[in-house]
DNA sequence: TATAGTTGTAACATTAATTATTACAACTAT
DNA sequence: ATAGTTGTAATAATTAATGTTACAACTATA
């Protein structure tokens, strides 16, 4: 199974309020539009986002704003925030494996580490990259 | 959402042959009972991992094998033979963002690169852990 | 060559997770 | 006050993962 999609949606979302935010009022409605999904959607994120104090909202007026520069907010950043893997765990283990059997038993301390390992690489990788990165690529799209 | 469990269900199956292989005979419902699934789930992953080259069935007598020395299969082949993610791609892209906005139209083009970096990391690490590596470190637990 | 045991796979059932939707109270600026 | 908005609960719909039953195809061996 892959990455929940909230990941690249909660992304896109930074990409319009940085866009238009000078030339529009950053309602839920205005990002569903953009982002193509029911307005709920957008405020459950934005409120994971701003949980993990990466915009800020106000209630009421309508405005949702970016809460950091652009550089200092990393991809593993938004990952976290909008909880992508159950517990933080990449990996599904298979629940009962048989106590009785030797393998069974000892299968998961075995492979703990190398997953973890595996984990930590992904997100290692997903701190190099900022939204400052994304958006000038965005932005150099947009212009063609 | 979590990557499927296939894959360390896969991982113990291996295991499991190489430890039991000359004491029993390895039947999909002998290895159904140490992973604690049902034996057709057993049956298509071992299906999966013959088409990948990984093990070797005989049909109608019981007895998967190992095709190949521990050391040279990789837990990204194992990854890549039982497809824990559509397509290839780790991440889930929210479907139709709107075309008529700038952003929804150029989203996709300006993270591409950039999640695809991230996969890549991450099967780079799966690609430097071999069966040998998880295997011995099973039997050092199972010793104990 | 019959038999017992097994694999391969289709068809279907069940469970769980994700995403979408409706509804409405709480809030804010004007 | 009012119009517009957020926050969130409740629920529905959809999709994906996993589990199960059933049986034909196959193999080794008696």
């Amino acid at each position: 199974m892959q990455i929940s999609s909230r990941f690249t949606m909660a992304i896109h979302i930074f990409a319009c309020i940085d866009t238009f935010q000078n030339d529009y009022k950053i309602t839920s409605d205005f990002l569903a539009d953009s982002v193509n999904v029911n307005p709920v959607v957008i405020r459950r994120l934005l409120s994971q986002l701003k949980s993990a104090g990466l915009v800020n909202i106000t209630r009421g007026s309508g405005g949702a704003a970016i809460a950091k520069p652009l550089d200092e907010i990393t991809l593993l950043d938004i990952y976290n925030a909008v909880e992508c893997v159950d517990n933080g765990e990449l990996f599904h283990f298979h629940e009962n494996p048989n106590m009785q059997c030797p393998v069974g038993k000892n299968i998961h301390n075995a492979l703990d580490d190398k997953l973890s390992r595996i984990q930590k690489a992904m997100e290692n990788e997903m701190q190099k990259i900022t939204l400052a990165d994304v958006i000038r690529d965005a932005q150099s799209f947009i212009k063609k």
